[in-house]
DNA sequence: GTAACAATTGTTATAAGATAACATTAATCA
DNA sequence: TGATTAATGTTATCTTATAACAATTGTTAC
């Protein structure tokens, strides 16, 4: 009997309970989630589907923020040590995380024709590659899994695509 | 009873016998494996760890050919559309697939430090993630399992670095 | 409060990875 | 052989990411 994981696309993303949450664990955690940084994970919750670096700071820009790559950069390296957000390298965008509470690394199911992403949790998953790892006397140190595919509205024919 | 898969980092990676069954794939497929095609799958399979676009193209240049970056960039569509090498997105590097035979989508134990790469196919964890989408009617084109940590000898201290 | 120090952000420049568009050459086939 | 397709050459450009240093802001000791 396999368990599969828990759902996160069903329950919609709310990008205000996001950064609540976020603003309570820096706060434990002695970290500073300063105003570009809050501002960058919003923005963020903010977008249907993930989005790139250069998009973000173009929202920025669009605030009226000065800015430059690094300004971003910096940002959404803050983001992901704090674990509130996840990088996607298949797609080199970022999405917010929907449990940053507990140190892991997800799976994502990642829609090619309209960007849509879906985070799992399989712990099985996870589990299993660690056990592959240390029987090799490998040190993990992140999981990257990643499905490329379509997601069901887009198999039905939908045509939007990502922004 | 957990089932590990089989390693292919101990089977020291063999550049000959790579060509060899890459020629005899493309033959049987009625592809053409062109004279760029197969050097850049040579320089894929000489090197002790993976490589990127830029340092193929490097190599192609020392061979005294001529080349710009689509050069390469053909040659390794090429070669991933054939199933003869596999990209790492982590990394944005392409490293020789140890079983071109089957289509699979691997799973890899990079290092962080060396740059070595293992890959793996545990099916399980490839029939898992498969049964995660279709539990959500997402339809799975790749996978992409990447691993990043420390390998054994990078652990005992060894300080040799990805070239 | 203020000086000293650390953390964050601003700014310029550039590195690294990837592709678009079109020209040229090589292979295949009627 | 000429027409057609596939592959490669070539130039330019786009996207993603980081290095290096300056300016600003926050924090702490006094």
């Amino acid at each position: 009997m396999i368990q599969l994981s828990d759902s996160y696309r069903s329950q919609p993303p709310d990008a205000r309970q996001a950064l609540e949450q976020a603003e309570i664990l820096c706060q434990q955690r002695g970290t500073r989630l300063t105003d570009l940084r809050r501002r960058v994970l919003e923005i963020i919750w903010n977008n249907p589907t993930p989005l790139g670096a250069y998009a973000i700071l173009d929202v920025l820009r669009d605030d009226g923020r000065q800015g430059a790559p690094p300004t971003v950069y910096r940002a959404l390296d803050f983001l992901l040590e704090q674990g509130l957000i996840h990088r996607l390298a298949s797609l080199n965008v970022f999405i917010g995380c929907r449990q940053p509470t507990c140190q892991h690394n997800g799976q994502f199911l990642i829609c090619r024709n309209c960007g849509q992403v879906d985070e799992l949790n399989n712990p099985t998953i996870e589990h299993l590659l660690r056990l592959e790892a240390s029987a090799r006397d490998f040190a993990v140190l992140a999981q990257m899994v990643e499905v490329l595919g379509h997601c069901p509205d887009c198999q039905r024919g939908a045509v939007s695509h990502a922004g």
